[in-house]
DNA sequence: TAGATTGTTAATCGATTAACAATC
DNA sequence: TAGATTGTTAATCGATTAACAATC
């Protein structure tokens, strides 16, 4: 029989603290523990038990009574969850400061995605390797793209070109943006895209320093 | 008489959307456009025009009926109200792949943090220049948070060491922490955090894709 | 068993959206 | 003036938190 349970949406609240979660159970798991509480993870984020336990269960985990939850099961939930097992192919625009940095990056706590080439229209760095990938030129994309399969666009070039390189992208089959420049981008309704976005966390960071500068 | 208001708390899903705003006003006024409509603003970012109006309106901007917001002073207000007129001065630890890249970062949207030194505590490292920027010695942080009254410590060092030295920030007197390790910090009340999480980002970007290949 | 912890339903809270009056 | 757009109050929606029963 086929599987007709619904997929309850999941909020991006949730998509975003679950790797935090499985990133702590990592530490926990290289101490040598095998189970860990909501109670403890609450503690540790400053986060309600309740909503950890709302969150491990949307991932798929479960834990026991008077137990808690099983660390390597339900690392396994989250990385099946948010598709860490499949690893997400990608490829990178735009190889300057931070995309360099990217392609160089060891940080990714689940290994989610694997970038497999860079492009940049600079004839200067073509051709030349970063951190192991050789960075191609820009008409090498779309032929790329189609040929592996990547579903994945990180777009690190300046904002001036964040439009038309994204707009490429599309149109050469990527699905899913990874956008590092400072621009909004306009795409198709079936595109997903993620902006992370360095001047709005900042902004966060800023003002609320200056509130706590502003009490004292 | 001194102002007595309550400062009206606002959302960090508010100071998130302003910088945007900001951004897009930047490059309406490049084209030579003195004023903007909530609609325009709305339709441009897929947002409720209401929401704009509100978010402006917690900036201290307002706007004209009939004529929409004078874009120089709506980006103004912003400017003043993020607190990016002050300049806020920052120190960066860890030179690494991504510490550099930040070193030589020129896409903050409205120049809201200026980093005035780095530090490492490689000896490799130390004294050599990074895009202009001196890195200096671990011993020197202290002394310098001190001298210079720098406020925001930016954390770019691998995740085993993210604790300790922003301990060390902490100490010598850092206020404000920008974290882009994925730990998550243990800091003292007073002490603001925020947490550039690129796994946090990611997991948003492949579990919706994952969604939607599903569905095809 | 007793009690810690999960699982689940209900209440609260806050952010978003809708409605409409004010105004240039 | 008429009508587009702001300003503001009320309604909706969804996420977080609280309460409590189930269970190992």
């Amino acid at each position: 029989m086929v599987n007709t349970e619904k997929p309850k949406p999941v909020s991006q609240a949730t998509l975003q603290r679950l790797p935090k979660y499985y990133h702590y159970m990592s530490q926990l798991l290289k101490q040598g523990r095998e189970v860990v509480s909501c109670t403890k993870l609450a503690s540790h984020f400053g986060f309600d038990p309740t909503q950890i336990r709302k969150d491990i269960e949307s991932a798929g985990g479960a834990g026991r009574p008077r137990i808690g939850f099983d660390i390597p099961k339900t690392m396994d939930d989250i990385r099946e969850f948010l598709g860490w097992n499949n690893a997400n192919q990608a490829v990178l625009v735009g190889s300057g400061n931070l995309g360099s940095a990217l392609l160089g990056y060891d940080g990714f706590a689940g290994r989610e995605i694997k970038i497999l080439a860079a492009f940049d229209n600079d004839p200067e760095k073509v051709g030349r390797k970063v951190h192991g990938k050789e960075i191609f030129s820009m008409e090498k994309l779309p032929g790329l793209i189609r040929r592996l399969h990547v579903h994945i666009g990180i777009l690190t070039v300046p904002g001036s070109a964040a439009q038309t390189i994204a707009d490429e992208m599309v149109a050469a089959g990527i699905r899913g943006i990874w956008n590092l420049t400072p621009v909004h981008l306009h795409v198709p309704e079936n595109i997903i895209v993620s902006h992370f976005d360095i001047s709005a966390n900042l902004a966060v960071l800023c003002s609320q320093l200056a509130e706590a500068l502003r009490h004292e």
